[in-house]
DNA sequence: GCTAATATGCGTATACCGCACGCAATAGGG
DNA sequence: CCCTATTGCGTGCGGTATACGCATATTAGC
């Protein structure tokens, strides 16, 4: 369990300085080298290939090394995350709230397809970082000129920032994952046809037709999502 | 690493038959048994508070017996998110895809809030289990009688589901656990109220003003979702 | 009813994991 | 120059999942 105090020294260390004492030797790592080494362990091998002896060995030093820049694993993970998020696009004032959302939503989306593991912990209760934090900053800023009030601002985000992750893993570059969480085979295996005629038939009428990047869930959802955002604007 | 073709022992558990040999002994514990106390485990005290050794001593039998009914830790957590998500809701045709569609989001969330540990499962790749697949069957079954081609109709339920799973962290049940992931004394704490303006001014805008049930963020997202899909059907 | 075949419950053992603690080596401040 | 803070890291502890094997219970076939 993840103290999730602000005074606490995980958080601390997402939101503090973290400059060293001058007295002793010279440290032979560092913390955003350790947390760097860690990312791409997890993009690499996934986030359960990550412990801390296996991140150690990668960097060349000893497990225990590792406590003397981060006080545990789970604070690590922090950092891991707010690291993988990294900084929002800059975008720019004129082109419109639209594309101004839709270049966030992306940006927003790109992070879970190189960092997968990240959608999973975006989904747990946590503090939000530095970086988390300036991506909200940056998706309030796009629509602070559109009239809507500040709680309509957020709630809208908030619905942009819920479509993204709950569709994350239907992208494009996540569609085999898809398609191995429901299939006709499956259904055929078990002989379950019967019992979701509706699925059935969905499935084996997309089987027929090719593909269309337009018809992508995420293209798809997105300008539905985008769609209802502008009715509300224009309704004020 | 979870085997995910669909010979594997634990797909043919989820979807296989379950009867047992009929030599041997009489077994003590059942899987039904097993999986439910799992869950209730789960729910009272955390997925991380599941281990083998206490599920065991939970259900008084030793720890590897449970390897007699379930292959791996694994499978068991598979059997379990099934189990947790359980029968779609019955839907009434006369009502209109609507009020279905808002029906099955809302029995989709409570999912969530009844066995919070279920949502963090369905954001990784995975074989889907019976009752998420009737979940999806009464979803397309929903919008069967709209026009809608068969691949909007799964877009359509995609872009539901994804708008419930991407907010099930903000339902109001859990808005604690949102405000503790961005406050304002968060960012007073270390000055940071001039990096991220809007932010900052949005939740002293909001922290005025008493909350409505109406401006919650799923209410306000999922009116949003609706209307657009609404106006999809209303243009065919 | 006896025996052989087949399950069962589960104790033991292995290979990991995060991390508390302590100690020798290092390097800047007085 | 020495003192003291800080380093890297070896050792050890209590936890984890689970492979293996054995004694025991049950039933099918004779």
């Amino acid at each position: 369990m993840t103290d999730r105090d602000v005074h606490s020294s995980g958080v601390q260390l997402l939101w503090g300085d973290t400059s060293r004492p001058p007295r002793g030797p010279k440290p032979t790592l560092s913390l955003q080298r350790i947390v760097d080494e860690a990312v791409e362990l997890a993009d690499s091998e996934g986030l359960e290939a990550l412990s801390m002896q296996r991140l150690a060995s990668e960097l060349g030093a000893g497990t225990m090394s590792l406590y003397r820049y981060v006080p545990s694993k789970d604070d690590l993970i922090s950092l891991m995350l707010d690291t993988a998020i990294g900084e929002p696009p800059e975008i720019g004032e004129r082109s419109g709230w639209r594309s101004a959302m839709e270049t966030w939503a992306r940006a927003n989306v790109s992070v879970f397809e190189r960092h997968p593991w990240a959608l999973t912990l975006v989904t747990k209760p946590r503090v939000m970082g530095p970086n988390e934090v300036a991506y909200l900053e940056a998706g309030l800023a796009a629509l602070s000129g559109t009239g809507l009030e500040p709680a309509e601002m957020l709630n809208t985000v908030l619905l942009v920032n819920g479509f993204v992750r709950g569709s994350a893993p239907f992208v494009p570059e996540r569609a085999a994952g898809e398609s191995k969480m429901i299939s006709p085979e499956l259904l055929a295996e078990f002989g379950q046809q019967e019992r979701f005629p509706t699925v059935a038939a969905v499935m084996a009428a997309m089987a027929q037709r090719r593909p269309r990047k337009s018809d992508a869930p995420f293209e798809y959802g997105l300008r539905r999502v985008l769609d209802s955002v502008a009715a509300r604007i224009e309704s004020l």
